[in-house]
DNA sequence: TCCGGTTTATGAACCGGAAAAGCATTGTGC
DNA sequence: GCACAATGCTTTTCCGGTTCATAAACCGGA
């Protein structure tokens, strides 16, 4: 009896929604100050219509209720959601392992924070569900925009969103962009710079361990690599692709370590691999950096905890989220982006966008001269 | 002239809500199915009012038409927003490194996806921040709930949360939860395993290095640390707190092997700090497992591709967030939570929750029995 | 044929805020 | 002194679903 009792209260006056403290309303404000609803309306939304002093005493009651506007009714009457989303189309146990999202998820997160925007984060396991979510999204009125990650050649994605007519700014290179803004790092002036590096040590043989290939960074990595090595003279250049994770990355480290000639210098496409890789070459018995050089891509502190800490690329991604972010909400708010229209139009991207000044090389102690 | 014009186009009708293509409403469906909109609302949320013959017709109007509720119109009658919160309280940069939250967040979102809803993230430098967000967006009607992580003793979020009246759930041991259900999992017993392994092994001084002291599962796994180590009979039991990073692992690693007698085992609270405190042994001569035993917390990929692979307690992260979304959204619909209420209310958890299967110790390489 | 009861559908109110339209009051220019 | 604008606020409508009161249609039984 007792028991059941409590499950009715708990249901009845507990945890409905509709049960919770009552909000006040622009209704209790506009009471408590003796004007109408539209004129609390106009004082709190900083619009012309009521005088200075209706919106001090309008907005001191507001405050002293403790009004906060509901989003709900606000986003009906025409306005934001103020939220965008995130999808991330990677197998969860891909993406626990590698910081990448997590940095970017956080430098979206300042940005918007300053603008109280939210995020909706979701996780899918493919492209269809991803898709699925973004016209569900924007059909519900969820969010007000998006920010695309991980683009592949021919996204699919790219056609459905701007036939939506969504807002969404790509994460990634503009040349599968569309015509959505990109924000994007050049990644093949980085490339150079790390080949340029191992040849000026000396390394003629160099390859590479990257990640999915399905991805456009990985191609445009791939291919900026093969010109970098023409460029430099080097010998082959082979490319194992992976799919991210520490065990691929030992295999294909593995793999590479067994050829005959082998290469003298392992370029990494993140770090957790670099170190896998590292691991690896220990145990074969070579030394790095002595007999092997490694390159990590993706700088974590993890790179720096292992012994050599890693050579590494790193670029602050923080920040790369955050400036995504602000482009995206610029899109929102009907703002063009000009300045970075300029910047980022001139090869075939999207109408807006913009440039992330590049990744730097680190070098640390797990790359060193290589003389046969 | 071309540029302005570009620009006033975008505003006018690129990137405006109001002028995106305009969906079918409940009023579109009612007119082409010619009966009024309540009859749909009734026909499309399986209310009796309306006869299966028109239902049916209802409902393959709506799937023709494309129709989705407005999830803004929908929350604004009273309904659930469909979406539940989680806010993380470390800096940013501590978050890249760990896969927990991810991990996490993944396993949350998967069980989310099930009940279409979605997930607001956000993160924030500190807890004053973290309570006005609850505030926020239980106040704007964003959230039906929220999952509450990184307890700490004497929690001020948990009063705020209970004041609030909003539906949450505590993601850690229940003795802080106060009257919010909690999922959490028996740190003490694992800790048990992992001493008692240490011991059987033949080692005599073990150290840890801990996590953020102020962290309440910190304060449990160290106070069970202490009695596991007397019980076992050990030495001293030294404990060195972290903030979770590689760098700091490191230098508690090196301060603890610098001590006479130096231990010869040592339990890491994170995996990033035990692959940290490898790298230091090795580098201070220290062969690991033969002169060092290291034991990782909380497994990822990492602790495998190290050399040796690291000893690690393990336990299923992504089952852990959905087991507490799952009870979260139970509490959400105003579900009792009777079963779970059983097995969690024992030892003074709030009104509902559950106990996740318990961690488990994974002897791989880096732990080697010891005789002095 | 009439009657109570059920099924099925309708119309209107309502949720909370935005914004257009309406309406006094005051001020300005000629 | 009058036309006209600006100011400051109120009224009204609207957004898109939910829900309640109500009514029509239908049913079997007396």
């Amino acid at each position: 009896m007792s028991l059941i009792r409590f499950s009715d209260v708990s249901r009845a006056a507990g945890t409905r929604r509709g049960a919770r403290v009552k909000r006040p309303t622009i209704a209790d404000v506009a009471r408590r100050a003796g004007v109408s609803k539209g004129a609390v309306s106009y004082a709190l939304n900083g619009r012309p219509g009521v005088s200075a002093e209706t919106r001090a005493r309008v907005r001191a009651i507001a405050q002293e209720l403790g009004w906060r506007p509901n989003l709900a009714a606000r986003s009906l009457s025409g306005a934001r959601a103020d939220a965008i989303g995130l999808v991330l189309c990677r197998p969860a146990r891909f993406l626990g392992v590698e910081p990448f999202f997590m940095e970017l998820i956080s430098g979206v997160e300042d940005e918007l924070a300053a603008g109280s925007c939210a995020l909706m984060l979701q996780v899918v396991p493919d492209h269809q569900a991803e898709i699925a979510l973004y016209r569900r999204w924007w059909g519900e009125g969820r969010v007000d925009g998006a920010i695309l990650v991980d683009l592949r050649a021919a996204d699919p994605r790219v056609p459905v969103v701007e036939r939506l007519g969504m807002p969404a700014v790509v994460a990634g290179h503009p040349s599968g962009a569309g015509s959505l803004p990109a924000v994007w790092s050049d990644e093949a002036a980085v490339l150079r710079e790390v080949v340029g590096y191992l040849a000026a040590l000396g390394h003629r043989r160099v390859a590479r361990v990257a990640g999915l290939p399905a991805l456009l960074h990985t191609r445009i990595r791939d291919e900026a690599f093969a010109r970098c090595c023409a460029a430099a003279g080097l010998a082959g250049h082979p490319v194992a692709h992976t799919d991210y994770t520490g065990e691929e990355g030992a295999r294909a480290t593995r793999l590479l370590l067994s050829a005959r000639p082998r290469p003298t210098a392992i370029v990494y496409d993140n770090d957790i691999m670099a170190v896998a890789g590292l691991s690896v070459a220990q145990e074969m018995g070579l030394d790095v950096p002595t007999a092997l050089s490694i390159v990590a891509w993706d700088d974590s502190p993890l790179s720096q905890v292992v012994r050599p800490p890693l050579t590494a690329v790193t670029r602050d991604v923080p920040a790369y989220g955050a400036h995504a972010a602000r482009v995206l909400l610029r899109v929102v708010r009907g703002e063009q982006v000009r300045g970075e229209q300029v910047r980022g139009g001139r090869d075939g991207g999207g109408p807006g966008g913009a440039q992330e000044p590049p990744a730097r090389l680190l070098p640390r102690g797990s790359t060193a001269p290589f003389s046969s």
